[in-house]
DNA sequence: ATATTTCTCTGACTATGGTCAGAGGTCGTG
DNA sequence: CACGACCTCTGACCATAGTCAGAGAAATAT
């Protein structure tokens, strides 16, 4: 059997599990739909939320709060700020199922681990978490966009604010690209599910190109995407003509350091004019 | 967070990330009843058996395979050798769609494993590998029933025939425990998904009772059965006052002793009078 | 030979999930 | 204050999934 077809295989399995799981848990009178609403309006949440994280059509959301409202469930009331929009929030009983369907799917998550030994579970934790980050680090996409979009200005400020706190000198914001100004380039954003985790761009007429900007979100961290993030970034500059890229780094971004060292990256004597970029590193690239 | 949300995380995690794959790959057109129908039909097979397999009712699978056959993907004729049995087949339009969603589900999964290095790769497999063992460790369970049940014979002779290939002297049936007998004691069945897959007793009057005829099936083997079964044996003796449990085996068998020395067994001299029983363990329990 | 069981099919029915067009209120902008 | 954009609700649909009772044919037991 190939490596897709034990993916596969393993996919067929755990959804079996699990469905048989979830269906017992949340089977209990209740049709699924509405078992996910009472889950997601929580302590109350806006009907465009709702709509959006659950991807529903506003009718059927309409309909399916008409009916946990008969039963008591759940109370529809007036945004306090803006008219338009309406928030859901859970009466007493609603609170109480919902607390219920948590405990009964607790229960059953309970009933799975209880054959195991205390080695056994934490052996299952430690590959679901494997397999958990894999997986997200294999969905995430990496896509060369303007370097003047919301997410890529985005991701920049929050690069520079980390910096600014890691820096013993902080960091100024002037230090960034300038918006609208990578004529030679490209800026690579990642992202996950639509949301952007990390970014980096290379710059330059060739055939040397400098790589900056290199940046991972806090929770996309220790998945290997700044490897992945840093490969793509090669990659694309290779495409383009780029024979060596050269980039600037602090001392004290050691993870940063570290990840060039093992990607190939050899030290060269700094070069650049930025006063944080006191280490410098260069790779040759491969014509691919 | 403590390990049942972990495990919730990851189921929710999951399944998330499945189900947009799976609804994008299965949901060109065909609703997912009759996609899985086509799935399990293959080469043909017996409405009795797709309905079992696929837990469906028989109006249900009827009104769905007529709408496939009206479709030009199946037909369904009559059993050979039994007139009430209807069968089964894919036209060639119906395998010509069938490898069409196999192939999406490949390259589905294909994609998925792309992003990844090889070593990742790896990794990912042997991740889910582990999971997968666990969680079917975890949900095979462990009964007592009557040791003259149909599933609890047909383990002994699987056990039987077993042993009949592994010993150089072979194995003589008649040594297995006869039907009904066994009225001071229990006898204990794992079953995964309603599957015997494996068994064990024990039998005395007490204080010291012997444990027989443990084996777990080939292909539910390297999950940690095994141990596991032993344990539930020993509880249960335990529980009805049995104080010291021995065991006698045979030099070939072993992973068996590999078992029972790690669980504590130390060797004692033979005391049984079956031949094959060459060596013999004893372990005392602890009252629980 | 007759009764019972097994298997499939049919038709009627229900529940759930989901889409669509339009009505009507509310907000921000010009 | 008028207009367009935004948000929600309503009612009318539709497809899929699933259940149930009963009829009819074939096999099996008595």
């Amino acid at each position: 059997m190939d490596q897709i077809e034990l993916v596969r295989d393993f996919n067929r399995f755990y959804t079996q599990r699990l469905g048989v799981l979830n269906d017992h848990y949340l089977g209990q009178g209740r049709p699924l739909g509405e078992a996910r609403l009472l889950f997601e309006i929580g302590d109350g949440a806006d009907l465009r939320e709702l709509r959006s994280r659950l991807g529903l059509d506003s009718g059927y959301l309409s309909r399916m709060l008409r009916s946990l409202g008969a039963a008591g469930l759940v109370t529809v009331g007036s945004h306090p700020s803006d008219g338009r929009v309406r928030t859901a929030t859970l009466t007493p009983a609603g609170r109480r199922e919902r607390a219920d369907l948590e405990a009964r799917s607790r229960d059953s998550v309970a009933a799975l681990l209880d054959p195991l030994t205390p080695a056994q579970r934490e052996r299952l934790l430690e590959a679901q978490a494997s397999v958990r980050r894999l997986t997200r680090l294999a969905t995430i996409t990496i896509e060369a966009v303007p370097d003047d979009t919301a997410s890529a200005r985005a991701c920049l400020h929050a690069y520079a604010g980390e910096l600014d706190l890691r820096f013993p000198e902080g960091y100024d914001p002037a230090t960034l690209i300038a918006p609208g100004t990578l004529t030679e380039g490209a800026f690579l954003l990642a992202r996950e599910a639509e949301q952007p985790v990390g970014c980096g761009l290379w710059q330059g007429a060739g055939p040397i190109a400098e790589i900056r900007h290199v940046w991972v979100s806090p929770d996309a961290r220790g998945l290997g995407l700044g490897r992945r993030l840093l490969t793509a970034i090669e990659q694309d500059a290779a495409a383009h003509g780029i024979t060596t890229v050269r980039l600037g780094t602090h001392p004290v971004l050691t993870e940063a350091i570290a990840l060039y060292r093992a990607s190939g990256y050899r030290a060269i004597p700094a070069y650049g004019s930025s006063p944080y970029d006191q280490l410098a590193f260069e790779k040759r690239l491969q014509a691919t």
